[in-house]
DNA sequence: GGCGCCTGTCAAAATGATGTAACATTTGCA
DNA sequence: TGCAAATGTTACATCATTTTGACAGGCGCC
């Protein structure tokens, strides 16, 4: 579900191994830095969603990285959760006051150090955390309505956007055009079925030659999101369909 | 400074005095709500910009509040720390997990509690953390009550003024007209929906031409306040931004 | 009271989206 | 292959939503 990037940077192997390992278990992507200098890297490089900081790092310390990170424009969003064997309570004020987002003091649990990146995530990240549909190169944004094919961005018109959003979130099923009209349409439509057909080509149209690969159609049964690749298999460009004088 | 309105909800009186004392002192605005009933009537009036809520409370637990704020539409944005006295790690999970964004545990420092509302204002509210907002060639300063476009001021209604703050505060997401009523109106207006369209042409006609770019129609969804280069092929390259504040 | 400013409402005009029919093309099947 | 059914495509009239200008009431201020 969650995409997000985080970037944990600790110089302990076994305690950075281990929360990598259980991020990943949770559908995180992660990056890894040892030092301050290994973290800059990775951020410039790699942009992460939210950067875990321990607090003791050879060489510069984590509170310096916080407040750097604070200072420089493209990362002064970045949301940052401090790691710390101290428990001090003027630690935490600190920290907190040099523009870390939370505080997580060690021995930490797992379960709550992911309960604190969810809910700072949220409030962050709101496209991360939330309604945002992704199936190869597109990605469905409910929050901010667009729809991203790769690194472009495809118009649609409001009608294409709900169906699209229906079939997206309901991959690889198919749906007859009656079935579309109560879920995209509600219940009460008096509208013609092969409407529906219209607004396929539309949102086909708005998708591009590549990306509509995935609206499949099932004949003489309905329309598809298909997740798989469209895998070009076949020698010509256009119609992939040869099933004649077998 | 801060002008934030924190609602705590706590049944106890001297521990729901002591913060309360503790953050006027800090120049926060205070609401205080012994349980449940009370905290809501509170929100639905005053549209607090935090909530403070303890656990236990007589009645409906904090626990089934943050819940039930989360679901409903007009709050469910709304920041909330949890109090408590339980310090177990389950508790804290499960605490975050219902929608809180940060939990403490009693016996707290003021100072830390304070410095954590700050970190979470920085982040859901940031037009009170930061006195000034700003997007491209748009800065708007709450304190002043004023809003520039590059060099020169945009007057406005003070409605205008508030519509403006919400949609700068949370860029580039799509709000609805009966969001856009909830948050910069107040919960229990009655007022029609299509007067939105009305402020939001005052708003564009203040901006100007060009920075009224920013606001966006998202047809049959609602508003936005996009931050992404309107990439006009103007002689002026609007790239440049490098604006310090020290 | 008179004045100016802000606000909410209305209705016409402008813009954009939607549904439908008619025609073109493809598919499944005998 | 040929036919009928299903689907793709285009164009257009209609409908819905948004923009815009105008206006009246409310409010504070002098």
């Amino acid at each position: 579900m969650s995409v997000a990037k985080i970037l944990i940077v600790e110089d302990e192997p076994a305690i950075r191994e281990m929360v990598s390992y259980a991020l990943r278990q949770s559908d995180f992507e992660l990056l890894e830095a040892e030092d301050a200098q290994q973290a800059y890297g990775l951020i410039a490089d790699h942009k992460p969603d939210l950067v875990l900081l321990d607090w003791m790092l050879p060489g510069q310390s984590g509170l310096e990285v916080a407040r750097r990170l604070r200072k420089d424009a493209p990362t002064s969003e970045l949301p940052i959760i401090m790691l710390t064997a101290r428990g001090e309570e003027s630690d935490r004020v600190r920290g907190l006051e040099c523009g870390a987002d939370d505080y997580v003091s060690k021995p930490f649990s797992l379960r709550e150090l992911i309960a604190r990146i969810h809910a700072l995530l949220r409030r962050s990240a709101p496209h991360i955390a939330s309604p945002t549909l992704q199936h190869g190169t597109v990605q469905l944004d409910s929050l901010r309505h667009e729809v991203w094919v790769g690194k472009k961005q495809a118009e649609m018109g409001p009608t294409e956007f709900r169906l699209l959003r229906f079939l997206m979130a309901h991959p690889n099923r198919v749906y007859s055009r009656s079935q579309l009209l109560d879920q995209v349409w509600g219940q009460n439509s008096y509208i013609e079925e092969r409407t529906i057909d219209v607004h396929i080509l539309r949102l086909r149209k708005a998708l591009g030659k590549k990306a509509s690969a995935h609206i499949r159609t099932i004949h003489s049964a309905g329309y598809q999101f298909h997740t798989d690749l469209p895998a070009k298999s076949s020698k010509k460009s256009g119609k992939a369909k040869q099933r004649k004088a077998a």
